[in-house]
DNA sequence: TAGATTGTTAATCGATTAACAATC
DNA sequence: TAGATTGTTAATCGATTAACAATC
């Protein structure tokens, strides 16, 4: 149909988070207006590379002058979906799901932490850092009850597919992966995975690669 | 010069950890042979990918048989740098930073947890998870006496930049900025940054457009 | 020899970047 | 009008993928 809005690339997505981050900074200083150029130092990117991205969103700067800063910030936040809070729910209260659950920065930027669940008996009833934990079987009436949208995984790998299909089915509409292992989700359901130690091989791949080549002196 | 190693792109470094860790399981279930067709359903992408990606490593495998798994893990392995533990710092012991301090995955998957530093008094010379928390002004001593390679930063935004400035001067090779603001480092020091939050942000970007597109109804 | 599967080629696709006309 | 900076074009670069010859 006419009067569609072009497809945002997803590498230009990916990056629409760091520009909100330099947004808000400004937005805090009483910055008014900004152009590409700092805004690209603060993301550190290339100036290109932002009014290319930003162009995707609309036409929202203003030549010779640069962009307006609330205004920017709104329109990337509005892209973005952040014009509400999405609560999410931790899944899997092993240690690292402890650990993210006690993370204050969910909550603090939009995604309030809005309930926990394991099906550990020793677990379930407990509270972690003032909330309680809930069952898992408990999972549809609290996705409904609180408007959860988004689901952390953070049980083993060995049941990490079948609890985000679990999830999926209570209603959940996108899921974050903390669990070492792949996790194939139906139609569309977006799916991201985080893994710290995979970041840490990554590094690891890169510092042996500077080491061989910037000489093999000592 | 000849006969150097063609550099592999980083999009396949990226999948480096994938494949080991299909490998690994693999080879825990006493596996011997994978095709590239079922290494690829277990890392979740495709054959094609998976056989170029690792065509940059050497010809590991053997037509009409496949791959073997011991010998695959270990050239995998080797191009990561994963043949000795890198051991790593985390600076900062606020929420996020302990949350770290306590998952156990960095230590258990060839990372182990050597230091754990702040600046703040109160911090300082507590144990957390068992360890002691030791001052920042102590690092050039700890990175030289534990062999630290990697240091994970989890201090807030404000002085990022400059604590990871001092654990590069301190001999630390390596940075995982969890920061919430982009560091840059000088010469070819790797600097890899992970944000929880930007991840949730991306989910609630695609979420949104899935919600729009398919069908405007209730 | 027949079947299977790699390693590599080449086509395609998407992302990056420099350059500059448009326009404040 | 002169200077500044966007938004867009077009060239380049890197990543993905299908196809298939090589070869076990």
């Amino acid at each position: 149909m006419a009067g569609s809005t072009p497809r945002i690339p997803d590498a230009t997505v990916a990056r629409l988070p760091l520009y909100r981050r330099a947004l808000l900074e400004l937005d805090e200083q009483t910055t008014a207006n900004v152009s590409s150029e700092r805004l690209a130092e603060m993301a550190g990117v290339n100036a290109a590379k932002v009014r290319k991205d930003l162009s995707y969103l609309g036409s929202y700067g203003t030549r010779g002058v640069g962009y307006d800063v609330e205004f920017l910030l709104f329109h990337v936040s509005r892209a973005l979906g952040l014009t509400s809070d999405w609560p999410v729910v931790i899944v899997g209260m092993g240690n690292l799901g402890q650990a993210l659950a006690n993370y204050r920065g969910f909550t603090e930027r939009g995604f309030p932490v809005a309930a926990l669940v394991d099906v550990d008996p020793a677990k379930v009833g407990s509270e972690i850092d003032g909330r309680l934990v809930d069952h898992l079987d408990d999972l549809d009436r609290l996705v409904a009850e609180r408007g959860i949208a988004i689901a952390i995984i953070a049980t083993p790998a060995a049941v990490a597919q079948e609890v985000a299909e679990r999830v999926v089915e209570a209603g959940v509409q996108s899921v974050l992966n903390f669990a070492p292992t792949v996790v194939t989700l139906p139609d569309g359901v977006p799916v991201r995975k985080v893994d710290l130690a995979t970041e840490l091989q990554i590094l690891s791949f890169y510092q042996q690669r500077r080491a061989s080549t910037s000489g093999a002196d000592h």
